[in-house]
DNA sequence: AATCTATGTCGTATGTTTGCGTCATTAAAC
DNA sequence: GTTTAATGACGCAAACATACGACATAGATT
């Protein structure tokens, strides 16, 4: 079998695709609405407030961390995780654009 | 292992994650705006559109149902399928919603 | 220098998704 | 009534995601 066939489609969908596998998990949702409340957005503090275990979540934060989402800066022994606000903005405008795009158009509806 | 521990998190985490993941594959997402530009959305007309198999695009087909984004119609031999407009309207809320709630707050940024 | 602490990496078990061929079903066409 | 066509259901293999314990590392504390 050749498998993995996500590369036949457009890129932008192919993005979009991306970013909403990143945000189908609610333990990175929730990484990234405690990211947007806190003041000091330490990885410990994440850590606590995410019922897994540690490791899952450097995981998670790994993988928000791989598409932009955030942003990880080491200060000392600890580690400062933050949002980039310029890629939630991007990815703001990419789903309201789709979304829009599916919504509005004229199709037949059932 | 225990395994699967989506449910210890907030229920309207829970059903973004779930709709994000149904929007993480392009094949799904080029469905979405299939449906939305033509006039007729059989089933085989979908098919022929996306570069898969007729069995995996009606799997993608039955996944966008599971979660409300389209509706199938029987009509003789063939489906009509189209978009559910309030389910995207809702989904649209959502996920500006919280795209907002994390982008407008005053998180120290990096 | 020895120890402690915060974090990341690796390996691994298990569950889930993707993709497709084959079969079953049901309506149309003949 | 038999055949053809459109679709969904079933089953399987490969790939991927989730979750975590154990180990590694590197800065802080003593």
């Amino acid at each position: 079998m050749t498998y993995k066939k996500t590369d036949l489609f457009d890129e932008d969908l192919q993005r979009m695709a991306e970013v909403a596998k990143v945000m189908s998990h609610p333990a990175r949702l929730a990484i990234l609405r405690y990211l947007a409340n806190c003041k000091s957005c330490i990885s410990g503090d994440i850590t606590n407030e995410i019922p897994l275990s540690r490791t899952t979540v450097s995981q998670h934060l790994q993988e928000l961390k791989r598409v932009g989402l955030i942003h990880g800066e080491i200060d000392g022994l600890k580690v400062n995780y933050c949002l980039c606000t310029s890629c939630i903005d991007d990815i703001k405008k990419t789903f309201t654009l789709f979304l829009n795009e599916i919504s509005i158009s004229e199709s037949i509806k059932c």
